[in-house]
DNA sequence: AACCCTTTGAAGTGG
DNA sequence: CCACTTCAAAGGGTT
């Protein structure tokens, strides 16, 4: 459990994931890289055929070129949904850049420099290196300076200068890619690497995998090759007081469906009500952090019949034979008390309606991509908010599972005394009485000696090893953490840029040299573009939501 | 109606 | 100890 360190603990920044890029980007996507990914639906749907095809041929021995081998564990995708939308993420970005990694950094990076291409597309590992390297040395730059105290100024005059309307009758899908990439990618480099991947249903863009990360980092301009890279490969993101950095890259990116127009949602959303920080006022009577606590103030006694059926810490723990019929009548007499929310959603619950009401998008599945970005987009300062939330959560939570199996232990007796009062000790261990609902499976009934409970203990404030040590959504799943939606804003930035491009002079070119990315609001980036693409998506993908 | 999707984090389980 | 799985919320979309 996340718990933030003491109040002046100096340590916020410390804890930065380690993340371990693996080189295997390169070879990877030099399949993905070839094929230009022009957005075009068709051909992206054939390739998709066309990888699916090899993959199934790679499992069945034959190792595909456009295909990696299977021995990588960050590459398991875990669901056939989430390689297709790899596949697609491929095909659309041609696996290379993965974007600009992190938005609010206050140095942006340039990548003209020294081509950090390879010839093949691909970046220099070294000069990935090389510019982590750097930016560790930049996190001894005081918390002050960093973006969370630049941002705060509303940027929204700048936002508002920006034609947020895409020229979707003049300009061809490729228009961004035309107009940056090409101007800065002179040598024939394919653009498509430029790319964000885009989530092939809600057509965001999605993070890019780790190992696909590394070479867009994007590179100091006097570090190339001078520096040792000692921590080269240190996870990029949450480099310094949880401001995920973000550059942008010259050549901005492509959006598969640039030509969109944006409805009057979201050039609302360009507006300066969008505020990075945007801690929404408390809610009235509620929860301090204005978040109602359905577990805490009106427990739910929400039946989840499979999965309490399905659970083996049950009844049937106790060794107890019941039909399945009586057993679902136990299930469903057993109050369920719901996992308490963790800090993430907790802040989802607060900022879901906020961001429906800037997005026109209902869709779950959009509206949290974008609160997961903006979760991450968040400093460590917000972030510890939801996270005490959560601690408090699961110590109330805890102190109901405490309560809660005296409460069955009674309901139980009391019914098994009414009923055949079968020695329900026949199917048990002697050591393990029947009165105890403890399940091996740590269901509900866990009895307060678990872990957890004595972990949310409020008699043990002190945050336990893993609450120390999770810096903040830090810790667990790297390749997810990687993924951080690292590009999100900078690739919202050059989206606007692009936006712009029309009735300004592109920005892009500008960005060749350091900017103050305070200049920009992370947030309101991110949403814009999340609302953008999810919208692009459907407007694409009527019908084809899933590639299934 | 049931399930899927999508996110992060906590907790449980199994090797 | 680590990797993996499940489940918390939410609600439109899909089957």
């Amino acid at each position: 459990m996340p718990q933030l360190p003491p109040a002046g603990s100096d340590d916020l920044g410390a804890p930065d994931e380690l993340i371990p890029f693996q080189d295997e980007g390169d070879e990877q996507d030099k399949g993905a890289g070839r094929s230009s990914a022009h957005g075009d639906l068709d051909e992206l749907k054939s390739s998709l055929v066309h990888e699916s095809e090899n993959r199934r041929a790679s499992a069945s021995g034959s190792d595909s070129e456009a295909e990696r081998p299977p021995p990588q564990p960050r590459e398991s995708f875990q669901k056939p949904r989430d390689y297709l939308a790899e596949v697609v993420r491929r095909q659309q970005d041609g696996g290379f850049f993965k974007g600009p990694p992190y938005p609010g950094y206050p140095f942006l990076m340039i990548p003209e420099l020294g081509s950090p291409y390879l010839p093949n597309g691909a970046l220099s590992p070294g000069g990935a290196r090389t510019y982590l390297q750097m930016k560790w040395l930049l996190l001894d730059v005081p918390a002050g300076a960093t973006l969370k105290d630049s941002r705060s100024p509303s940027p929204a005059h700048l936002l508002n200068k920006v034609p947020v309307v895409q020229h979707a009758h003049h300009m061809h899908p490729l228009t961004p890619l035309i107009t940056y990439s090409s101007d800065h990618f002179s040598s024939g480099s394919p653009p498509s690497h430029l790319s964000p991947e885009i989530d092939p249903k809600t057509g965001i863009p999605r993070p890019p995998h780790p190992s696909e990360l590394s070479p867009y980092y994007p590179l100091s301009p006097g570090a190339v090759g001078q520096i040792p890279h000692a921590l080269g490969w240190l996870a990029p993101h949450h480099f310094r007081q949880g401001q995920p950095v973000y550059s942008i890259l010259p050549g901005g990116f492509r959006h598969p469906y640039p030509a969109l127009a944006m409805n009057a949602s979201m050039s609302s959303l360009m507006s300066s009500r969008f505020s990075p920080h945007m801690v929404p006022p408390p809610a009235h009577g509620l929860h301090p952090s204005g978040i109602p606590h359905p577990t805490i103030v009106s427990p739910i006694v929400k039946q989840e019949p499979t999965q309490a059926s399905m659970s083996p810490g049950g009844n049937s723990a106790l060794g107890v034979w019941k039909s399945p019929g009586s057993v679902k009548k136990e299930e469903e007499k057993k109050p369920h008390i719901k996992k308490p929310l963790n800090a993430f959603m907790l802040y989802m619950k607060e900022m879901r309606a906020k961001v429906v009401a800037e997005c026109t998008l209902k869709e779950s599945a959009a509206i949290n991509q974008i609160l997961g970005r903006r979760w991450h987009s968040l400093s460590r300062e917000e972030q510890a908010k939801y996270y005490e939330l959560a601690r408090k959560e699961r110590q109330l939570h805890s102190q109901k599972r405490e309560k809660q199996p005296q409460q069955q232990i009674q309901d139980m007796e009391s019914s098994l005394a009414s009923k055949s009062k079968k020695p329900c000790v026949q199917y048990l261990p002697i050591e393990k009485p029947c009165d105890s609902p403890a399940s091996s499976h740590g269901s509900m009934l866990d009895l307060p000696a678990t872990p957890s409970t004595a972990l949310a203990s409020p008699a043990a404030p002190a945050a336990t090893h893993s609450e120390q040590a999770q810096p903040l959504s830090l810790t667990t799943k790297p390749e997810a953490r990687a993924q951080l939606s690292l590009h999100s804003a900078a690739f919202l930035s050059s989206k606007a840029a692009a936006s712009s491009s029309s009735s300004l002079s592109s920005p892009l070119p500008l960005l060749s040299r350091p900017i103050p990315f305070a200049t920009m609001t992370h947030t309101a980036l991110l949403t814009v573009e999340v609302c953008i693409n999810a919208a692009n998506a459907r407007s694409v993908f009527p019908s084809q939501s899933r590639f299934q």
